[in-house]
DNA sequence: TCGGGGTGCGACAATTCACCGCACCGCGTC
DNA sequence: GACGCGGTGCGGTGAATTGTCGCACCCCGA
């Protein structure tokens, strides 16, 4: 990133959005996060940010909206929408709204900045994205990883959410270190 | 649609791209369908097509290729990309080449037209689609039902897809009518 | 100090899975 | 027509996984 670099940061989980900021500032970043979309947009009519950084999933006005609005102020900022676990629908509609790129949580802050850099993830991989077929294994380690993460790392939690018991949870979660 | 729209479908699975050729023809269009990039290219050049509906697995080339190709020919040409199961990676690289929508498998003959009418996918869903958390029999469902329809329904390839034994995954689908 | 909720883990029965085999069928090929 | 090949449906069996219950421990707010 380039000398201080500004960013906005916008997520209501403190856990994560303090986890992410300060990965951020140790790239070199100066990080201004807000936790709700009222807050940033406020800052981003003073601050001069060189990019944004917008959870989807925001209490009230959802994030697409402040990704809308964002783009209207300053239409030449480079967003990047989190999420925690993403549609292809609402990706390209955020796209559309603005949006440079759309990752889902947890999400590597070295893609974060290299996509709001422009280089986005699509990017990374430079011909095609041959779309392989994950194997059945994969596509639940995958998910689970997701609700665990938008579950803050409780494990009961999100067994509920995934309507699995706890028990087997954790036995997946012991088990399946990386399969593959 | 209009009367007498034109359309050019580029999908390589013979089967696939005849019933959805029936079921564009059948809602009015006009639909030119070959099997490979090339064809579609030379096609493209050729007629004055209001819409292209382009599968992303192609032999050989990409589909990415071929929208962007497509896109290079005729800018305004409204290109709705079809895959079997797709990412948002690809989803967000298929907008960017010039793509207008993105659609997975088995889609639906009239979300396709709309698609390509402008009302895309996202726009179905007025104000914004909240992120719901899939349980992991839905998404283990849903990943199989992809698959499934990506082996064309043969049931051998697509238990060795998924990794699974061809028995489990008879007993899954006999057992899983609809999961929720 | 007392819940309430989360976590880690043992035990056990019920379920499911992987793996085997068998029969049948459609389809090219010889 | 006989043959091989690959797909499908299904039964059986032992191994693995899951659902459940219980217990101990911890943190935290009332």
């Amino acid at each position: 990133m380039n000398p201080r670099t500004r960013l906005l940061l916008v997520d209501d989980d403190p856990n994560f959005r303090e986890r992410l900021q300060r990965a951020l500032v140790a790239r070199g970043a100066e990080v201004v996060a807000v936790a709700f979309a009222r807050e940033a947009s406020g800052a981003a009519r003073t601050g001069g940010f060189d990019g944004a950084i917008v959870d989807l999933r925001l209490p009230g006005e959802s994030g697409l909206d402040l990704v809308a609005e964002l783009h209207g102020l300053k239409p030449g900022l480079p967003i990047v929408v989190l999420t925690g676990f993403g549609s292809i629908a609402t990706a390209l509609e955020a796209v559309r709204l603005g949006a440079r790129d759309y990752l889902t949580k947890p999400a590597d802050p070295d893609r974060i900045l290299s996509a709001l850099r422009g280089e986005a993830s699509f990017a990374a991989s430079p011909a095609e994205a041959p779309p392989e077929i994950p194997s059945l294994d994969r596509v639940e380690w995958e998910h689970i990883q997701r609700v665990l993460t938008e579950a803050g790392g409780n494990i009961s939690q999100a067994a509920r959410l995934l309507g699995i018991d706890r028990r087997s949870l954790q036995r997946k979660l012991a088990k399946h270190p990386p399969p593959r």
